[in-house]
DNA sequence: TCTCAAACATGACTTAGATCATAAATTAGT
DNA sequence: ACTAATTTATGATCTAAGTCATGTTTGAGA
């Protein structure tokens, strides 16, 4: 979807500075967020306060949908990574996009069954398998988006929030991996190779 | 998706017996598969064997689509709880079904979200709760279909093949639940109240 | 280049849930 | 109604990962 055509329409641009919430757990979706420029992360929080990173979304991107599709309650809170500037567009002009803009709908239909792919990859890993195989998954998932050379620019509590562990395990588990020549890391950090 | 629709422009019925393989990890997506009748179960299996329950789809209901939407080989297998009879359709018609018939495409992104929504709540339940919280999460859910005195027709393993634990972990703890007055169960069997 | 906060590291101890083994209760098929 | 096969049940260990505590390294901003 052309960001710019949603501006023409006179839909509102909305700024939230980093680290603001832009919609928290048990809301009544009211609109679909289309991110002009930065970025949001999409976390859901346990009863313990602990935190699951379930997506990440980047300038281009949009998210809210499935909530209000199906008019179910947020179930995550997202919050901007950075400053943001995103396009909220209403239930009905978000139906209006999908029924008149036919390359809309389909591309719709990718993203969701993506992130749906995402997700069974995750469920089947948190389900199955211990913390190295986890973590290696994300790891070589993250990896997939970067050039060899660079590295990943994400924190071990990041990864933490992605794949169900805590800190010190995924500390400890990258160092394995590392050893047993699984990945590469530099000064902490984790390269493509 | 009006299955009589599929059959009157003479796509192809197959039957699966029960417990035959319908697709398998690894396989390049073909087809969707509309079940005509019958139940089938979408499993991944770890390395060490261990299954996990993707899903369970029933009569009048479609799988399979993720996979071919976006071109990757499926990551799980589908097997036919019972004896069933599904319509394979291929890419091309379903992307004709997806261009031609607005209803259905709003009827697919429906379904993708609604399992979207699915798989982050258990995402978020695998990540961070443990056993017991787990469990009730899923009885919960599974008892929102079926009607007051009715009980569940689920066993302990497939339970534990649902949430990533293990049987022993699974009786343990509905035990608890039910001694916490949480659930309630009937010669094992777990009936909605 | 110095300082402070964030991120990484590592050891010691605890625990939820896995594993293994064995038995009782249901259910299905004849 | 009777057997065989599932399914549920329970106790005794074991272990991966969590928890807590206390460093050390890295990097961003003055």
């Amino acid at each position: 979807m052309n960001i710019q055509k949603l501006i023409d329409k006179g839909l509102k641009l909305k700024s939230y500075s980093k680290d603001s919430v832009i919609y928290e757990p048990g809301m009544q979706p009211r609109y679909v967020y289309f991110i002009k420029l930065g970025e949001v992360r999409m976390v859901t929080v346990s009863d313990e306060g602990k935190e699951f990173i379930q997506g990440v979304f980047k300038t281009g991107q949009y998210f809210g949908e499935p909530a209000l599709l199906i008019d179910r309650p947020y179930l995550a809170f997202t919050i901007a990574n950075k400053d943001s500037q995103v396009i909220a567009v209403n239930k009905e002009d978000f139906f209006e996009l999908i029924k008149n803009e036919p390359d809309f709908s389909m591309e719709l239909i990718r993203t969701l069954s993506t992130r749906l792919f995402y997700k069974s990859m995750m469920l089947e890993e948190l389900a199955s398998e211990k913390a190295d195989h986890r973590l290696l998954t994300i790891i070589n998932y993250l990896l997939g988006d970067i050039a060899v050379g660079e590295n990943l620019k994400v924190t071990r509590q990041e990864l933490a929030d992605m794949t169900g562990l805590r800190v010190e395990t995924v500390i400890r588990s990258t160092k394995i991996l590392a050893e047993k020549g699984l990945i590469k890391t530099m000064k902490g950090k984790i390269v493509k190779v």
